[in-house]
DNA sequence: AGCACGCCGACT
DNA sequence: GTCGGCGTGCTC
């Protein structure tokens, strides 16, 4: 018999497992993967059992105090996920157990201070804070840190407290406080006898009054059509009976109370049509006709579904996840922004009905928990979501639908562990044997490349559908507008992409236009608003601030070792490589072409509305930026506005890339398609390259057509003249050749190493510090001197008041060297989305 | 994470 | 002189 567990605790920071005595009314109880309260350094806290042991590494282990869970909470596959996103991410397994506990489930160390005692008059003189704090426990009694903390914020009582109670004036007592959620139970009645012997049932039995009587028989013949326990309120609802009437009908033994439990759904409100699968076209056919047959295999190598927005990439996870559940296992479909796209949602509803799940991060701790134990219990057949929702444990699991692979939101960035969604649905796949589908219609440089490479399997969908025949004729008798519509025989048509046209803004100041709206943008929008059309601007405002061309050839200031562009840092007033650390002073005038109209860029969405408003005074327009956004559903509201043509012209960032179809728009004007392009970090071109197309993408997408208008500097640039041609694959073997060269993913790997505080200096010694360590560690290791870029302040140097310096290590396997480093107080993020 | 311990500057 | 700031080490 095992008699001790080792224990995962449920601390962010904590980077190692412990070992604790099983109470022996435990013993058969406890399993790996059971949600346990344990002692941990004079605190209470939670923790998971990874595995039984016989025994333990220290002499005299503390015992565990309670098991927390009647089930285990984390699955054997969630259990191999943690220590696989321990490893693969750097980070402590803690960490990683906690985000697979549902929130509502998850319990933090608390502390609960009690006066026992009133100061004496002749002891020691009591410190202010002292003093305050044993005024509040006066008046309110018992406090936790909780309180204290709201009451005393940015004081330290904790510290105060300990001369308090060496006093004797006060106790301390550490508890767990009790989970915040539970399940939610419904009362139920049931028939006790043989639903054909209801109409046998004697009045007498019932009642003395017709009326009680008629009442009770109502509910008794209620309780025969229905086999199952009914819901109390359901039966009040029917049948105007009372709880007095059901306790009758209980004490004569003809029903019986009863607890069900009722599911919290976030999709109970939600109505979807059930909805037959469509015929597919034939580059879906094609692409089914792949997937089709491996999906009956044991799962192989990823699909990497690669079509643009309207190519039909639904249609294609729908027929994978109906052959999923046909195979009686469970699908998991991730979408990016979950919360803000309610229609992918319903789609999915109407295929499957009273088999969806929804889980995302917007959700209720009560709407999480119940899904989760659906989920788990393999209720839910499928379950869509967000990132997040790869930890909700999915048993049979035989699917997991990654769209928009590409998208920024699956990479964690905010809080440990900075895992990436992509790489961990692929761990999850490989751990639980199941099959993995990725959509995009821009995918990432590395992710493509794993493609070319053979890695992923590579599908096509390569043609825009506009619409089905039917809803196409639909839309435009509702918006009172004729459309030419090709041969009666095609269902379905193809839509062409839209036509772009690139404007050089350097001829333009030439000819005497120094405005940020071009000749040919300016006709372009007056034609629209003439034809009660609607227009699109966009501006990238990512990168806005601060680097430095000319507006005169269009150069950009670049280093003259590596070639990244100089970033102008106003507190030095000085231009930084933020790859070398080279500097030099900002120049006078452009060392191209000597003219002084060489400047940083400051131009911002705001400034941008005001431009467009004095050039057309008439015209309604919307701001769709982080500002006008930050409210509750201020994006459903922005965009229902605009697409109900409430709004002529729409300005906005990088949100514009997605959305809803808007028909009407037949103009997309990209104000300065190069912004963002010109930032510090390897991914700056696919980025822009990704953001370009995709806002190409919203003109056009209904059957007047459309078109784009491209505004730049730099005309000649690879990624702006890819873009406007739309031309994936010249971006990526350009690209491609661009990381070779500069060494960067996919031909190495990256890590990056952060550290922050309010003082600079501190920083600047000590990432020094650190990368000294990383050299005499490379060494150890009998590897070469290690590649890095730094140490340097990064992009955006200060946050919020503290300083941020950073380290960048590049290598084909940068881990082990990783695992050597002392990274306490350090931020350490493999395979980092951007080194700003 | 949070607690103890130990070292330092600011103020009674 | 001590209060309370913060850096460091440790938790079965």
């Amino acid at each position: 018999m095992q008699h001790y567990a080792n224990v995962s605790i449920n601390l962010n920071q904590i980077d190692r497992s412990y070992h604790y005595a099983i109470p022996t009314d435990l013993l058969d109880r406890l399993q790996p993967g059971a949600l346990v309260k344990v002692p941990f350094n004079k605190q209470i806290v939670q923790g998971v059992v990874l595995d039984l042991i016989d025994h333990p590494e220290v002499a005299n282990p503390l015992e565990v105090m309670e098991l927390l869970s009647d089930d285990t909470v984390l699955t054997p596959a969630q259990l191999s996920l943690a220590q696989w996103l321990a490893q693969a991410c750097a980070a402590p397994l803690g960490a990683c157990i906690s985000l697979m506990i549902p929130s509502g489930l998850s319990q933090r160390a608390d502390l609960r201070v009690n006066k026992i005692a009133d100061p004496q008059p002749g002891s020691a003189e009591l410190s202010p804070i002292q003093k305050r704090i044993l005024k509040l426990l006066t008046e309110r009694g018992s406090l936790t840190a909780t309180q204290l903390e709201r009451a005393l914020p940015k004081v330290n009582w904790r510290g105060s407290l300990s001369g308090l109670r060496r006093q004797g004036l006060v106790r301390m007592e550490n508890y767990l406080p009790p989970p915040r959620v539970s399940s939610r139970m419904v009362r139920t009645l049931q028939l006790s006898i043989d639903p054909r012997s209801v109409p046998l049932v004697l009045d007498e039995a019932l009642g003395s009054r017709p009326e009680t009587i008629r009442r009770r028989r109502t509910v008794l013949e209620l309780l025969a059509a229905e086999p199952f326990p009914m819901d109390l309120a359901w039966i009040y609802a029917q049948s105007k009976a009372s709880y007095s009437d059901l306790k009758v009908l209980e004490e004569a033994g003809l029903a019986h109370f009863n607890e069900t439990e009722a599911w919290r759904d976030p999709l109970e409100n939600i109505q979807a049509v059930r909805s037959s699968p469509p015929q597919l076209t034939p580059d879906q056919q094609a692409v089914w006709q792949t997937i089709a047959p491996t999906m009956d295999g044991p799962a192989g190598s990823p699909f990497l579904l690669f079509g643009v927005t309207g190519s039909g990439k639904t249609e294609i996870y729908l027929k994978a996840v109906e052959k999923t559940l046909s195979q009686g296992k469970q699908a998991l479909v991730m979408v990016p922004e979950i919360a803000m796209t309610p229609q992918a949602v319903r789609r999915f509803m109407a295929r499957f009905p009273n088999q969806v799940g929804l889980y995302h991060h917007k959700l209720s701790e009560g709407e999480r928990y119940d899904t989760w134990r659906r989920a788990r219990q393999g209720d839910l057949k499928v379950l869509i979501g967000s990132r997040s929702a790869l930890f909700v444990p999915l048993p049979d699991l035989g699917l997991i639908v990654l769209d928009e692979c590409d998208h920024e939101s699956y990479d964690e960035t905010e809080r440990l562990p900075y895992y990436h969604a992509v790489e961990t649905a692929q761990a999850l796949c490989q751990i639980q044997g199941a099959h993995l589908l990725l959509g995009s219609a821009t995918p990432r440089v590395t992710q493509y490349y794993q493609a070319v490479q053979g890695d992923w399997q590579l599908l096509r969908l390569p043609r825009r559908v506009l619409a089905h025949r039917d809803s196409l004729m639909s839309w435009a008798a509702a918006q009172k507008i004729s459309v030419s519509i090709p041969p009666e025989d095609q269902s379905v048509i193809d839509l062409e992409l839209p036509e772009v046209q690139v404007v050089d803004m350097r001829r333009e100041l030439r000819e005497g236009n120094p405005e940020v709206l071009s000749r040919p943008l300016r006709q372009a929008l007056r034609e629209v608003l003439a034809a009660n059309q609607q227009a699109i601007l966009f501006l990238n405002r990512k990168g806005t601030a601060s680097y430095v061309f000319c507006r005169e050839c269009g150069f950009v200031l670049r280093c003259p070792r590596d070639d990244q562009p100089l970033a102008f840092h106003q507190v030095r007033s000085a231009l930084l490589c933020h790859q070398c650390g080279y500097q030099r002073h900002m120049p006078e005038k452009c060392p191209n072409c000597g003219s002084r109209q060489i400047r940083q860029l400051g131009l911002g969405t705001e400034k941008l509305e005001e431009l467009v408003k004095s050039a057309f005074p008439q015209a309604r327009i919307l701001r769709w930026d982080a500002e006008t956004t930050a409210a509750k559903d201020a994006h459903e509201i922005i965009l229902s506005h605009f697409s109900a043509h409430r709004a002529d012209i729409l300005i906005g960032t990088q949100m514009l890339a997605k959305g809803l179809d808007l028909p009407l728009v037949t103009l997309v004007g990209i104000v300065l398609a190069e912004v963002g392009l010109n930032l510090p970090d390897y991914r700056a071109a696919e980025r822009t390259f990704q953001v370009l197309t995709q806002v190409s993408g919203r003109a056009g997408r209904g059957p007047l057509g459309g078109r784009v208008i491209l505004q730049t500097y730099e005309p000649e640039n690879y990624v702006i003249q890819a873009a406007a041609e739309q031309d994936f694959e010249t971006f990526f073997t350009r690209e491609l050749e661009a990381r070779r060269a500069l060494e960067y993913p996919p031909f190495t790997r990256l890590v990056r190493l952060e550290y922050r505080h309010l003082s600079e200096e501190k920083c600047e010694q000590t990432a020094h510090e650190m990368a000294a360590l990383l050299r005499e560690a490379a060494a150890r290791l009998g590897q070469p001197q290690p590649n890095l870029i730094g140490p340097l302040p990064c992009y955006y140097r200060k946050t919020f008041g503290t300083f941020r310096w950073q380290i960048v290590l590049r290598s084909a396997d940068p881990l082990p060297l990783i695992r050597q480093l002392p990274l306490r107080d350090w931020r350490v993020e493999v395979d980092p989305p951007n080194l700003l």
